[in-house]
DNA sequence: CGACAATCTGAATCATAGTTCATTCTTGTA
DNA sequence: TACAAGAATGAACTATGATTCAGATTGTCG
């Protein structure tokens, strides 16, 4: 026998992955998707460029990879609020209000994911992120109707609506040398989440929905 | 004295420019800003290369100009009637429709203006594309606003919202290879118009609006 | 330890597409 | 027609940044 990987070595070597897949997540973070160069990577990462190489095939699959786990994180919580507890409207409000507000606190990540301009590879990835918004979206909406919370409509296609409508808002706001966020961050959410929840047909309810479990820390949109 | 650029040689230039600026136009309704590289427009136009650089500095401007010329026909067309009579519902109506529609018609170009990848040069001249919808959206929203038609509301942020709502909703169905909008191509601009409505709060008025001009070949929305 | 395999290294290479510029062709005036 | 200046040409050049790969290093096992 001659040669076997052993777990310490495994163990190493699942570690620069990880080194890698930080170091090009932080560049993300710090300046977009567009700071994510090899050789930066590889410095940041502590290891030398071709040592990407034996990682991942390419640069585009490495920041596929990191657009993957950042979104993935997002989605996570939009799916968890979506799954919980709560009238669907509740819960509509209550993803709605999340993805705003963590956009904005993210700011930097929020714009690379969201607007940065990418290439193809990326474009790609984005939209199935966006997609997988929309599934989100769609599903409260489903059961939402399914209530006579809702108003019947065309799902996917409302749920693409709020998925454009909530980055394209915050998008000016969000771009990375605006300030306007600092301040005015939390009224902007509320615009939004007026707008989308009135084009579900929300707001102005033929019956009046009553909303049992309002959630802590999630407070209501002004009327 | 030596040389005097005459009429009819202005005239030459003017109409070269003219003939790389429909190249580049054809080309980028063809196969998107990717598929408008200097050779091949050179070629399109029936020049060398670097006879472009004699018209443009650089290609960056280039497709800025082709970019900012098929945005200002839209624009144009959707300015036309927001400046137009009628209500400022009627007018929005008849906005949002024109815009859906002719993205769906002009659908390869659409796809470029608002949601192929592209550079940083050229996503700042989509950025402004957005923002002018945004003040056409906003206008209007105001002018309804005063009128007592739609709730108040912070108009830049419900005009983005709508400015973002379109495009995304279209774009899945909008994506060059995609065939959706041949045949559902209606009902997907009916089901946007209803939610982008009720977002500024028109579907379920307070008062019932009454839209004393109906524009020929703009139909109601679906109620 | 020695031999072999896996891993890492980073300067050199490559690929793409935009840009340049020495040369040629056209146009305007004397 | 001669000649100067503008315009056009397109092959060569360049810039950028991803990718490679021959050699060095580290790990495994008899």
């Amino acid at each position: 026998m001659a040669y076997r990987r052993t777990d310490s070595v495994a163990a190493r070597l699942a570690d620069t992955r990880r080194h890698i897949l930080n170091a090009a997540r932080e560049l993300v973070a710090e300046g977009g998707f567009a700071a994510a160069q090899m050789t930066e990577v590889a410095r940041k990462a502590g290891v030398a460029t071709g040592t990407l190489y034996r990682y991942f095939p390419s640069k585009e699959e490495l920041c596929r990879q990191v657009f993957r786990e950042v979104s993935a994180r997002e989605m996570n919580v939009l799916a968890g609020i979506a799954q919980g507890p709560g009238t669907a409207s509740a819960r509509l409000e209550s993803v709605l209000r999340t993805f705003a507000t963590r956009a904005v606190r993210g700011r930097r990540l929020a714009f690379a994911l969201l607007a940065e301009p990418v290439d193809v590879g990326l474009a790609e990835e984005r939209a199935r992120f966006r997609r997988t918004h929309g599934e989100i979206f769609s599903g409260i909406l489903e059961e939402g109707i399914a209530s006579g919370e809702f108003p019947a409509r065309d799902v996917k296609v409302t749920a693409a609506c709020i998925a454009g409508a909530i980055p394209t808002a915050l998008i000016g706001p969000l771009a990375p040398e605006s300030h306007e966020l600092d301040e005015k961050g939390e009224k902007v959410v509320d615009e939004i989440m007026t707008f989308c929840l009135a084009g579900v047909g929300l707001l102005q309810p033929r019956i009046k929905v009553k909303s049992p479990e309002p959630r802590i820390g999630e407070p209501r949109i002004r009327a």
